[in-house]
DNA sequence: GGGTGTAGGTTCGGAACCTGAACATGGGAG
DNA sequence: CTCCCATGTTCAGGTTCCGAACCTACACCC
């Protein structure tokens, strides 16, 4: 605000920065393409951002040069919490990921219990590249609940009880001596499809993440919107049937008691025994199972009427199915469209796509890896 | 995009001109403050505006000059189409309202009809102003519907069933031999209400309008959301109730089913005559008819309802609620306050606050004042 | 192998823009 | 009445971007 012609070249730095980022590797001449600029000023602006050390020239033979994020040598931890898993990868800033991990951890377990196993995991990960914490640039970290965007602090409607109320980018900060980054799982799943997964390009998505719970994010203009208090997006405590279900929110009906991979899987434990995950459901529906494609399908139309609200409020070109039910296809997906079709306006059905996530179970921790990459660029400016 | 610099100067003008229109009256050391830029910035794009036309220099009384918009010699026309209603303003580009008159329209009655009973209403105000036609410069009209962006068609789920399938801006500017900007009502009240009434200063806002049926505009970063087919805010239908009546639209149970104005003064009619409209029956209420704040009270819960599933999905920080029936004031916010308390999860129902439109029936009619002067604003550039 | 065409990247001059400083002017406090 | 301050203008200076010209490397054709 201070200078407007400076403040001009830093939004022109922003964008040739971003379009690297998304793109991964572009010349000079698809960089002025894609920004508009001309390619003069893609030239000194590549320049000064390769002496700043935010972008790298890999001469890549003669004249066509190839222009890609700076490596910094250095190495990017991405931390995804979800209800009975814990994900962990470790990448470089050029998006290639050098080490990725998932282990199963205790619902009730408290919230140091949950840091602890994340701390190992990166260190084991860490072993097993040679690396040292030292080398760790950044750290993204993905809870299952809104985070307060004033304190840092878990909101209360979140999967893991053990932690409510506390700063899950501070605690786990403090574990690693590193600044982390924190942010919903949903956000970050929404953030990793929309820069390289099924909504790649798209400036206006909604995101739904439906495992355990159901989450939500949505993108407005490129970016994710947070709302007044960051609880935009909380789509799975939408109330569907106001004398449903109680849900571990408090309320009764909400979404989540409908279409909930906690609750799915407790309709088909009498039948196929205790042990049923929502990814086993899924299996058995995809082998062709009647009961598991008859709960998707039921879960497919709850979530229906959702997204018809959905539609009706924002009217958006496209959402993205991402979690471990979307692994169903079709299965899921139809169900959902019967129902907006049916629900939403006209107009708005009509413009509307509904796919699958393109990054299934990793979406939430690419989001990380990407959330830590967008902050580090920001800082370097 | 051609020319980064010229945008900035571009952008730095609108800046200045939006500034102007939403203060009325500016010093040019105000401006400087309000939009960050410099004095000497301000003096030389103030001068450019002056010559251009768009700005006018009072000169106050020596070195303190007030800047407002240019009177331009001409007028606007703002034309708000509702169930039962038609409103006109006819007012100058400095925001005065010179006349203004509401009459009742059939509901039934084809399009030709209520267009021509615009264009008698325009000339009968030109009339009474001692003004010619010639002398306008541009009209706005808002229409009770979505209007498909591309093709300014008015969209299937409106008010008026003599309207679907045409383009009203095309129709009402055929009439006046002028160009026509159409929107949707819930949109120009929200523009209105956001420019001078109950959201002024916000950037992301919610308005419901509930009169006849139930309409709705999100503002998101000073805008209007329109999503990808300018559907988005056709909060009106929602499914509350997936079994509850059916629809002018089609469906069954949706929210306008439950609190639109048409249903509400059916509930009343048996006990309190044919003849009770919107209006009416929130007088009634106001005046300590039991039934009727009864109806109310129900309507606002079932808004609530919405508002809630509204909460959970943007986190807005506030709701304008507009229309006739707003003017209930509390007998219908405070439960629509109740039901959002308890439905809307903790952290969005915590920052929200719902609030009465400060501008009552008119929102409709100066929106579309606003939107004449912003689009005549935007095309002098 | 050599010539030519094409596309990428750089450099340079020009034009537009914003800002800080200096300056003129009018109003208000004492 | 004078001083002080806020306002608005002008000017020089610095920054930014763009168009055009130029150079380089690769590809292709003969």
């Amino acid at each position: 605000m201070a200078n407007s012609l400076s403040s001009l070249r830093e939004s022109n730095r922003r964008m040739v920065t971003e379009a690297v980022r998304r793109a991964g590797t572009l010349t000079q001449a698809q960089l002025a393409r894609t920004t508009g600029l001309s390619p003069a000023t893609v030239s000194t602006i590549v320049r000064e951002l390769r002496d700043l050390g935010v972008l790298a020239i890999t001469s890549g033979g003669g004249r066509r040069n190839a222009v890609t994020l700076a490596p910094e040598s250095g190495l990017l931890v991405g931390i995804d919490f979800g209800h009975s898993h814990l994900r962990v990868a470790i990448g470089e800033v050029t998006r290639q990921i050098l080490a990725e991990r998932a282990i199963p951890i205790d619902v009730d377990a408290s919230a140091a219990e949950g840091l602890l196993a994340a701390e190992l995991l990166v260190d084991e990960l860490l072993r097993s590249l040679g690396a040292q914490r030292t080398e760790i640039l950044g750290v993204g970290l993905g809870v299952p609940g809104p985070i307060d965007p004033l304190t840092g602090i878990l909101g209360s409607s979140t999967i893991l009880p053990g932690w409510v109320g506390i700063n899950p980018a501070l605690a786990m900060g403090e574990r690693l001596g590193l600044a982390v980054h924190v942010d919903n799982d949903a956000n970050l799943g929404a953030l990793a499809e929309a820069t390289w997964g099924a909504a790649r390009g798209r400036r206006d998505v909604a995101y739904l993440k439906i495992a355990s719970g159901v989450g939500a994010s949505i993108i407005i203009d490129g970016r994710v919107y947070r709302g007044a208090s960051g609880a935009a997006g909380e789509l799975g405590h939408i109330t569907i049937d106001e004398n449903g279900r109680l849900c571990r929110c408090g309320n009764r009906g909400c979404l989540e008691t409908l279409a909930g991979g906690l609750y799915l899987t407790e309709l088909v434990r009498a039948t196929h025994g205790p042990g049923v995950t929502v990814t086993r459901l899924v299996e058995l529906a995809l082998a062709g199972d009647v009961g598991c494609r008859r709960v998707i399908g039921d879960a497919g139309r709850h979530l229906g009427v959702a997204i018809a609200s959905l539609c009706n409020i924002l009217n958006p070109g496209l959402v993205v199915v991402g979690g471990a039910l979307a692994e169903a296809g079709p299965l899921l997906i139809d169900p959902i469209l019967e129902v907006v079709r049916r629900l939403a306006i006209p107009s708005a059905a009509a413009v509307l796509s509904v796919v699958p996530g393109a990054l299934g179970e990793r979406a939430g921790v690419l989001g990380a890896l990407a959330s830590v990459q967008i902050s580090n660029m920001e800082s370097a400016l």
